[in-house]
DNA sequence: GAAATTCACTCATCAGACAACCTGAGGAGT
DNA sequence: ACTCCTCAGGTTGTCTGATGAGTGAATTTC
């Protein structure tokens, strides 16, 4: 048996080619591949396939096609991939920058909160205590919904984008972890630091978030 | 001149169209799309076209196609393109976030440096002050590998790959800066602040290499 | 010298044909 | 009753040739 996955699709083929070929350095950021029939014919392959390689190049955000100039090079290596970054690496590994973010989203929150963004926030820990042994799944997503809305609270686009990419792989981390341990019902440890941190915000008082914050991640962080 | 950009593009138009409608919820994750002839013959486009856009998809995570099956759905939003946020966003958004990856690498790596991390981090501290003086590229690249070095010293897979995607951009800004300032050549204020930091480091003072992170952090967001 | 034009090159799109492949249904053999 | 095989229909993969449309530079024209 092939320890290697069929990989005889030529398009995928074409696509590897010249990915490894910009890898390499053959041509500078910026300046145009040689042209479709030139490629197909070194490739080997039909113009069509030259063309759905570059399409994908061009999803990867690697390359540019202008009608009429030709194909240009924009980056040399593929955008990252963070849901693949995500779910290769560690899950604690994951979990500890989830924690870098939201203890500074914590002191940023105290800081330039607003009244709907303290609204939100006690709205999202009602729903979390009201979902407490309604489904791990829906208690999972309450909690979540929490830390969303601090990070919110933050006002800073970059860091709520950056918590976005990160929520897929931790709700299924979550999930996992309320199965073996039956954190739902209530039995959760370490049970107010949710509203203490609430409280925190609300006041502005961002050290008193910040440690609020730590203390709660270095819980987790030695079970 | 066109102050919209070109948008005429069918495969562009049929790969917006797809994305609109996989939005919309259409289809289920995991679900198979209709027929390239289908799609074609619906979208009003050829067969090719609508392969590429489809190709477009692929590229973004979006579907996947297997011969002889179909396209199916993998998800409904596209992956993540942390190179246009870091693009878009206000670089002061940027840079908070970026401090934020950076004190808690402080942190981490003041706990879990080995004696590598250590010499390369005084050799990166050593390249840093030669460059000052050599050019503001060459400075802002040895400020950068320094940086880099603590977040290495993490010893967090995904704490540095955060860092390396956030450094093109970072990288631009502090051109911009330097330029504008001129703090290249040996006027640059809280000069010593970058070797306290890696002698904090060394030492594995987790408080200190925070406290000096923050106030560094703090010195340069308020100028 | 500047503006308009021409022209070669390139990508964009289509239609048609055939190959490779997957899936499910139904038959052959046990 | 069960397994295996075969086959047919549908689907994507690939190629080819033709035509449309945009770009950019050389050329012509004024």
């Amino acid at each position: 048996m092939t320890s290697s996955i069929r990989r005889h699709l030529l398009t995928d083929q074409a696509a590897d080619l010249l990915r490894a070929r910009i890898a390499s350095g053959e041509w500078e950021v910026g300046a145009k591949l040689p042209g479709e029939t030139t490629l197909a014919a070194e490739l080997g392959v039909g113009r069509s396939t030259v063309r759905e390689a570059v399409r994908m190049l061009a999803g990867l955000g690697m390359v540019e096609s202008r009608q009429g100039a030709g194909v240009f090079l924009r980056r040399s290596s593929p955008r990252q991939d963070w849901d693949r970054v995500l779910r290769t690496e560690e899950i604690r590994h994951v979990v500890e920058v989830r924690h870098t973010v939201e203890i500074e989203a914590a002191r940023l929150a105290a800081s330039r909160r607003d009244e709907a963004d303290v609204a939100a926030l006690r709205r999202a820990l009602d729903a979390r205590s009201a979902a407490s042994g309604a489904g791990a799944a829906a208690f999972v997503d309450a909690d979540i919904a929490l830390h969303r809305a601090v990070v919110v609270a933050a006002h800073n686009p970059v860091l709520t984008e950056l918590f976005e990419t990160f929520v897929p792989r931790l709700r299924e981390a979550m999930l996992d972890l309320t199965a073996a341990l039956d954190l739902s019902a209530g039995n959760e440890p370490d049970a107010d630091a949710h509203r203490l941190l609430v409280e925190a915000v609300a006041d502005g008082d961002a050290e008193e978030a910040v440690r609020i914050s730590t203390a709660h991640l270095e819980r987790l962080r030695r079970p």
